[in-house]
Parts: structure tokens; C-alpha cells; sequence
DNA sequence: GTGAAAGCGCTAACAT
DNA sequence: ATGTTAGCGCTTTCAC
């Protein structure tokens, strides 16, 4: 047969000889209903085939169980894991996600506080992995009181509930573990200057070399976009700088792999010439050549934790006043770094 | 200030000084109102900052300008740009999505049916990676008339609209390249069966073997999962059969890249004693060494022109009767696979 | 061109 | 434990 009139709470009502109330209490599970007449209700929504019309109950009761992630580019690895992980938790809470992706039109700041209000989506994660720009836009929304969460990206104007990855602790073992392997001129690749995860990194980084008593030299770092062909490039400008180095930290796993094509290039041995660790572990990082020291985020756990915590707020409101909440990462060993055979 | 109470329609009537009707005519672009009215109302809302609450419209309209996003995991790249382009057009014409992934809980089929029904979602855009296991409850939203648009990914049981990349003429590219390039033992690592897109590259691989002369090894072709770690060890298998070739065409590039560790560790060279050609042009691919030869796939474009028809149909009931509808590939030429020097 | 009335399908606040 | 009365904020008739 073809798509039947939906069935709505009346038809149910009137089915079980109980007014609408009644019914309504038992989809909302209430406890002032006879477990009779509960236990009948319940038979005829199964045997109607029943389902309560989301819209009509967000209307009456100004709850919409809907979240919105506002991200950048679904094509990044780190989002898309961060993505994963939320919707999950959304789900079994039963919420649900709207997208809102802010790359597809340029300028469109605003459109998606429209969408916000008009659909009134009541909490919203922020999984930007873009930093800049946006900040006076997302203060307004943090002011407008809506539940808002963000996924590694922090606001230096405005304090923000945060899930993160603890970024300088990860710098800081990724290059602590070329020192161990007798490396003193470490050269550095690092994300742009308006993420905090990148100047996190470096702080790690530099928090490592001076621990070792090594000094660090500036014409050993480079800043790159976090894509491939931006590790390509920085590598030939670091090559191209003729400051001697014997290892890199790469602050993704994408410029690693470029800078590592760089190197290639230039006739450079990864690991014998150069130990290179990254940031990531994306799922090639295991299979390029060499396989790639790295070191692993937990990204799901973000988005999931994220989630946790929005759905939290938007339920208890005022129970998270701006957490900060800083997940660990975890050191992967592969093959390339090794120990400096150059001095 | 605090987050205000939300500005209704009726205090823009109200400052307007005529009724909400002829406000809602002024929102839907009605033609019937006076341009002086129209002039005037647009203004009030512009300084009330009104912004119509778009749950109320769809209860009282039925269309909830909503679509849903079924897929199976946003970490797959195809997918990612899928969705990308999806949420573009989406957003041009004023719909949103919803995100439906089906992956992180097992056995909830019936769970986003229960979505999007409740939700009054208007259409479905399917971008599952995985086949099978799915197909009857797919059939079942396929007849309860809600337009459903898939990408890449075809029913066998139920004719489905669908918007594809031409895999058979990607499959017959990549094999006819490597054909070219004076090779005839030419190994395949292909997709999981459960693919069209893997038979139909398969298909591809039969027919430029065929139009050269050429016959097929059942020995040289293997089955993987799409990704890098089945790449690995099918090569492994392959190799274990010690059915001489000279060539692989793997049916993804992460299986490509997976294949070509698997070789290097027997101390097989990429390109000079196998050449190789990928299928999907990962950003990964131009960097790993070899630089990799492969089939661009314009993935996003496929998202883009699903959620139009998905949009089209929604709005002109009937205007595209299970259209098929096929991209074309783009050949890319790197630097894996060369003149065959072995025989 | 504009307005009044009647819902859309449900929940909330009182009743009883 | 259950029913009644009001809406939620908008669109849809159908008047004028």
C-alpha cells in the first residue's frame, strides 16, 4: 500500500478509549498512568504503528533534541572522527545531529546562526578545525547562552568549554623521543599559527628541548596548513635554509609524508639521514615508506566526550560552566626515527 | 542581554499594524501583498531581528525542509566528499541535513527508520561505503514513497535512483593504461563482492583485458576490504602464488598503498618490477613513493547532484523516475607504473 | 490586498 | 490515575 496518512496520538486515544493526555504521558513515560492502561497503550501504538511526530511535540514543549555541528571540512580525518564519536553518543541519547558545515559558501558566517535560531537546535558542537576569523561571531553565540562545546579549538577572547587533545604533551614526547634517540638539531614543521593545537605543539616541543638542554634554533621551523603538499614545501625550504638537522617533527602526518616525499627527493634517507616523527596516525601512516612514527589522538573520544557533556548542559543547565576537559595521546612507534648516526 | 525571549510573528504584525497573515505572505514570497506592506514588514523584522521559528512552520506546513544523511562511516574519504557536496547544495536551496550513520551502534536498522520518520525528514540521501545486509530495509523505505536518493550504491531487488561514477570505464582505464605499458600478467586487487562498484571495476578489467587479446588469471586477482591493511596482505597472497605479473591495478589507492608495503618488504620495486594503478586519487597518492598512478572520482560532484535530484523530487513529486545517473572518471597520471622491462 | 478562523500534533498546567 | 483547557508559532482555507 502506498504511504498512509500518518497515525497521530488521537487515533491511539481514541483506539484505547483513554483521552489524548493519557497517551501522551505514556509516550513521555510518566509515572501517573495504571500499568494497565499503560500496558494497552503501548499495544495499540505497536499495533498502529504509531510514531509521535517529532516536529508537532518540539513545538509544544520547546524541546527540539536537536544538535547542530558546525564544522569545517568533512574531508579532514581529525573532524571525521570527531564526527563519528558524536553522532554515537547523540543517538543514544536520542538526539540527533544537523550539519552545518561553514566551508561550502564563502562569507556565510551568519547563515548558520539563522539556521541555528530558526531550527532551534538547542546545543551546539563546534568542530572547527580552522582557527581565526570566527571569533567575534562565536563569542556572540557563546553570549547568546545556547549550550556550545568545542572540539579542539579554543577562543582567546571569550572562556569556551573545550574537549582537546593535550597538544603539548604530545609535542612534547614526540620530540623528547627523537632527543632519547641522540638528536640535537630537531627541525620543526608545524600548523598554522592561529591554531592553538599548533603553538601547543610547539610549546611541547621546546618544553622537550630545553629539558634536554638544547637550545632550539628558529631556522628549524617552518609553519605549514597541515595538508601534504604544505609538508612538501616547507621540507624544501628547510632544506634550502642548509641549517643541518638530523630529525623532524612534523605536527600532522599529512607534512610528514610530504616533507618525507621532499627528502626523497633530495636524496635523503628517512630514517638513516633524517628520524621523523608525526602527528595523527592516520591510517596510511602505517603502510608509507617507512612506516611513521606518530602520535595518536584520540579523536572519537573528543567528539564523543563533546557530545557527553553538550547533552549534559542542555539538560541540567549550568552544570559544565566551561570545562576544560584535556584528553591524553598516545606515543606510536614505527620506523622512522632511529638513532642519529650523523655526530 | 541576556538570551531574549524569541521575537514571534505577531509582534512583527503587531509593530506593523496589520495581521499575521499578511506577515506570513511576506515570508513565503507571496505575490499578494502591497509593496509598501511588504516594504514595511520586511523592515520590522529586520529590526526586530525576527527569524520565524521554522519547527512551528513545519508543523503547520508538513514540510520540514529536512533531509536525511544515511551512511556508514564519515571516516571514508569517498564519503567525506560525498557529503561535503551534499550539504552545499542542501544549504543553497534551504534544507538541512540530518546525520543518520549507521555505524556506531550494530543491529539499529530499524533505528533511523524510526528517525526519520519522526523527524518528518522530506528525503533521504543514502551514501552507504558498505553493500548487502541492508537491501530489504532499503527496499521498504524505497516503497514507502519518501524520496530516497542513493549514491553510489545500487539495489539489486529494487530499481533506486542513483548517482554513480562510471566504474566500469574507470576499471577499463586503469587496465587499459597498464595494457599500454606492454603488460599482460596484470594482477587485481579488487573490492569486497557485496560492491557494485567492485564488479562493475572488475567488469571494466575483463573487458580491456578482452579488447587486447589478452586472457584473465583467476590466479592474479584477490579480494580485499577497500582498505590499506587488506591492500597488504592481499599482495601478500598474491605473492604467495607465485603466479608471475608485472602489473597491479588495485581498486582503491589505500589498497594500492597497502600492496605496494606488502612488495617493498619483498624487495619488489614499484615501478620498475610492478607497476601500479590506484583508483580514487587520495591526497595521499601524489606523495607516497612511487607517486601514484590512479582514477579520480568526482566524488563531491556525486553528492552535489544526488541532493539536487533529492531536492527536485521533493518539490515536484514524480519528476525523476529512477534516473541513473553516471560520472565520468579522470585518469591521473604519476609515476607508478611504466613500459613493462620484464619480458 | 488583507483579515478572521481553524487547525498542524503535541505538551503543560490545571483540574478532578 | 485521568480528563479539560490552553496554547506552542505558524500556514491554510475562506472570507471580505
Amino acid at each position: 500500500m502506498a504511504s498512509k496518512k500518518h497515525v497521530t496520538i488521537w487515533q491511539v486515544a481514541e483506539e484505547a478509549g483513554v483521552s489524548i493526555q493519557t497517551v501522551s504521558r505514556v509516550l513521555n513515560q510518566r509515572p501517573d498512568v495504571s500499568p494497565e492502561t499503560r500496558q494497552n497503550i503501548l499495544e495499540i501504538i505497536e499495533r498502529l504503528g504509531y510514531q509521535p511526530n517529532a516536529v508537532a511535540r518540539g513545538l509544544a514543549s520547546r524541546r527540539s533534541r536537536t544538535l547542530a555541528l558546525i564544522t569545517a571540512d568533512f574531508g579532514d580525518y581529525f573532524l571525521n572522527q570527531v564526527v563519528n564519536g558524536a553522532e554515537c553518543v547523540a543517538r543514544a541519547h536520542d538526539y540527533i545531529y544537523m550539519l552545518g558545515s561553514t566551508d561550502c559558501r564563502p562569507g556565510n558566517e551568519p547563515e548558520y546562526t539563522r539556521l541555528l535560531t530558526e531550527r532551534h537546535v538547542e546545543g551546539i558542537l563546534f568542530a572547527r578545525a580552522h582557527g581565526g576569523a570566527y571569533e567575534s561571531h562565536l563569542a556572540k553565540l557563546v553570549r547568546s547562552g545556547i549550550p556550545l562545546v568545542s572540539a579542539s579549538f579554543s577562543l582567546n577572547t571569550m572562556p569556551l568549554t573545550v574537549i582537546d587533545v593535550d597538544n603539548v604533551e604530545g609535542g612534547f614526547n614526540a620530540t623528547q623521543c627523537l632527543i632519547e634517540h641522540g638528536h640535537s638539531r630537531i627541525a620543526m614543521i608545524k600548523g598554522p599559527e592561529t591554531f592553538k593545537s599548533a603553538t601547543d605543539r610547539l610549546k611541547g616541543y621546546l618544553s622537550a628541548l630545553q629539558a634536554a638542554g638544547l637550545s632550539m634554533d628558529p631556522a628549524l621551523i617552518v609553519e605549514g596548513d597541515w595538508y601534504y603538499e604544505s609538508g612538501y614545501t616547507a621540507m624544501q625550504t628547510l632544506l634550502a635554509r642548509r641549517q643541518p638537522f638530523t630529525a623532524l617533527f612534523a605536527q600532522s602526518d599529512a607534512m610528514a609524508i610530504g616533507a618525507m616525499r621532499a627528502m626523497r627527493e633530495a636524496s635523503l634517507r628517512v630514517p638513516q639521514d633524517v628520524s621523523v616523527v608525526g602527528y595523527d596516525d592516520l591510517p596510511v601512516a602505517a603502510f608509507v615508506d617507512p612506516p611513521l612514527t606518530t602520535i595518536r589522538q584520540p579523536m572519537r573520544e573528543v567528539g564523543e566526550t563533546a557530545t557527553q557533556l553538550l547533552i549534559q548542559e542542555i539538560e541540567e543547565p549550568g552544570s559544565i560552566q566551561t570545562k576544560e576537559v584535556l584528553l591524553r595521546t598516545e606515543f606510536i612507534h614505527r620506523n622512522s626515527c632511529t638513532d642519529n648516526m650523523n655526530y
